[in-house]
RNA sequence: GCACUCGUAGCUCAGCUGGAUAGAGCACCCGCCUUCUAAGCGGGCGGUCUCAGGUUCGAAUCCUGACGGGUGUACCA
């Protein structure tokens, strides 16, 4: 239901009648309740333009305004305000069809695009850390979002598969052994080991640098080595994946590597367009109004990550035929992609139509604002954060008497996981957050668990009624039509945090809904005595497409949902 | 130095394309369980939106500058 759209057909069918020549601006959701639903503020910019009286135009709006559909009532406040009604009888009917819709009444968008969203990305020479955790969740996130609205999402995982550094793994593999899994158990381990080796022994150092040589001109028994090293190394991201709940699989897997081979082409490409520049013995483009060139070749013959970046950004633009091409990365790579897109124009590597982003956030940091770290400084390990946020939420539960040790182990993971994304999700993602355990993991405010806790309130209720739910709903008071609106905005919020990229949007949203059916329940009894079966009825259908829109925003956002907490 | 970004309640944060008296949560104080999950709900306290100008009928929001924090600044990714 794009509401918004329609209570703007309205007012622009009043603009028509009134014979005001414009296109009536956006209505926004009323900031108060007792300025009604909505409130359109246009008057005011348009008396301006038209030089009239702003209270006027008001009126003259007012005066041609369809209060027999949507509207119920309209009225003029302050200098030009219209505040606006919805009548409640179309409220209940359009809440009814999101009801019995199982899309809950969302759209599919009608021009949907392919889109490439690039997201996570770890290097396979080290394990996941934290670091990782915001890309991952926040472009899980975004790519759920976009396919719930019908977008064709293509999901891309950078891996870091390629570099010197691999050379000396591949290296120390060889050299401790025949089962790879047993040494690289510990990812981070098995580096600085091989580290070690490397500053210590010469015969090993230079063995590891005739193996980046080896890999790089494709020696078969090095390559093989390698690929078993990625291979081992990826099951170890997708143990996070599936801890996280991200969808990422194998298949979205495009690694750094894939690009080897168009490299030297897009070196080529750029001279024909005439805009590289040898610079101090390395291949440049310099941009206008750009101090620093975009290097693409090294002086030694070497590639970089920018020229990765732009063969990624014209296959994924011409082969895979992305028009929306969202990357996932943290805030300090602003200006690398800024670059990076601008050649990539430039150059025509990706049409004009194409929209490029970069999806940035801010960093993680520890309770005293410092950046997120171990206590002797080291970078924390994505699995160890998680396997703590599962302990954590365990110690949470209240009774687990009544729970067996599988269901308290299966609550705690999706409290605890929930629990880390939502507090992840639910801060604007350009600022740095402050990660604190105890306040993600709380019942209170805007966390997954209030959001959780609210929708098994919800089952709790249907697994106490029985018998057939029929009837239709009835708006009976302000506060279930404050509800009902609110479950009928869920389109236009959705459609908001796709164009921002912006999950906390979504969260928002969701906890002012939770909010609002907590006050609802509080307040208007379902199944107590003396609620007469009409009221019964209708109570029962809101709470149940409230706890269906819960889910679905918790589902969009990759976190889950128990029955019974 | 230059560029980008942020500065909102004691703390953690919202605030969409400018709109009415700037909103939540935590903390603190006060109420509400013999009936649907009180892990909840209601109420109170708490603000010079860093500062100074400007644009506007109207600015936390847009522009300029200052101050303060963060980040990035040519051959790592």
């Amino acid at each position: 239901m794009k509401l918004k759209q329609q209570i703007n057909k309205t007012i622009q069918q009043a603009f028509d009648k009134a014979n005001i020549n414009e296109n009536a601006m956006s209505v926004s959701e009323a900031t108060k309740p007792e300025f009604g639903d909505y409130q359109f503020n246009g008057a005011m910019a348009l008396a301006k333009k038209l030089g009239k009286n702003p209270r006027h135009i008001a009126e003259m709006i007012v005066e041609n305004l369809d209060l027999t559909g949507i509207l119920a009532k309209a009225e003029i406040a302050g200098p030009g305000f219209i505040n606006l009604w919805i009548n409640p009888l179309w409220i209940a009917k359009q809440c009814q069809i999101a009801l019995n819709d199982e899309r809950l009444g969302v759209n599919k968008k009608e021009n949907p695009v392919k889109v490439v969203v690039d997201y996570s990305g770890p290097n396979m020479a080290k394990q996941m850390h934290v670091g990782h955790l915001r890309s991952t969740i926040i472009g899980d996130t975004l790519a759920n979002l976009l396919e719930f609205l019908g977008d064709e999402v293509i999901r891309q995982n950078h891996i870091g598969d390629w570099g010197t550094q691999f050379g000396m793994l591949i290296a120390y593999l060889e050299e401790t052994g025949e089962d790879g899994s047993v040494c690289l158990r510990d990812l981070e381990q098995f580096y600085k080991d091989a580290k070690k080796r490397f500053d210590e022994d010469e015969n090993f150092a230079n063995k590891a640098r005739e193996y980046v040589v080896k890999i790089q001109s494709g020696d078969m028994h090095c390559l093989n080595l390698w690929q078993k090293f990625i291979d081992i190394s990826l099951g170890h991201c997708e143990d996070v994946y599936s801890k996280l709940c991200v969808k990422l699989t194998r298949d979205d897997v495009k690694a750094e590597s894939f690009y080897n081979e168009d490299l030297p082409q897009v070196i080529e490409d750029l001279i024909k367009q005439n805009l590289l520049k040898e610079s101090d013995g390395a291949q440049c483009v310099f941009l206008e109004g750009e101090e620093i060139p975009v290097i693409v070749q090294k002086g030694d013959g070497g590639y970089l990550y920018a020229t990765t970046d732009l063969a990624a950004l014209r296959y994924r633009a011409n082969v895979l035929g992305a028009k929306r091409i969202s990357y996932v990365v943290d805030a300090r790579q602003a200006g690398h992609f800024k670059q990076v897109f601008k050649v990539a124009k430039e150059s025509g590597f990706v049409p004009e139509d194409v929209r490029l982003e970069h999806v940035a956030f801010g960093m993680m940091m520890d309770k005293s604002g410092r950046p997120f770290k171990t206590r002797d400084g080291g970078t924390v390990k994505l699995v160890d954060l998680l396997d703590e946020a599962v302990v954590r939420a365990k110690d949470t539960i209240k009774e687990k008497e009544g729970y067996s040790e599988e269901e308290v182990e299966r609550l705690a993971k999706v409290i605890g996981i929930g629990a880390v994304k939502y507090a992840d999700l639910a801060i604007n993602r350009e600022s740095n957050y402050i990660f604190n355990w105890d306040k993600m993991l709380s019942f209170e405010g805007n966390t997954s668990l209030y959001m959780q806790y609210a929708y098994a309130r919800i089952q709790s209720i249907f697994r106490k009624h029985h018998g057939e739910i029929k009837g239709e709903i009835i708006i009976g008071d302000d506060l279930e039509k404050r509800l009902a609106v609110m479950l009928l905005r869920f389109e236009d919020m959705l459609e908001q945090a796709a164009e921002n990229a912006a999950p906390n949007h979504i969260t928002a949203y969701l906890y002012e809904l939770a909010t609002l059916f907590m006050r609802f329940y509080e307040r208007n009894p379902i199944l107590k005595e003396g609620v007469d079966e009409a009221t019964k009825m209708s109570r029962l259908q809101l709470a149940d497409l409230a706890a269906k829109t819960i889910k679905q925003g918790l589902d969009i956002l990759g976190i889950e949902v128990v029955d019974k907490l």
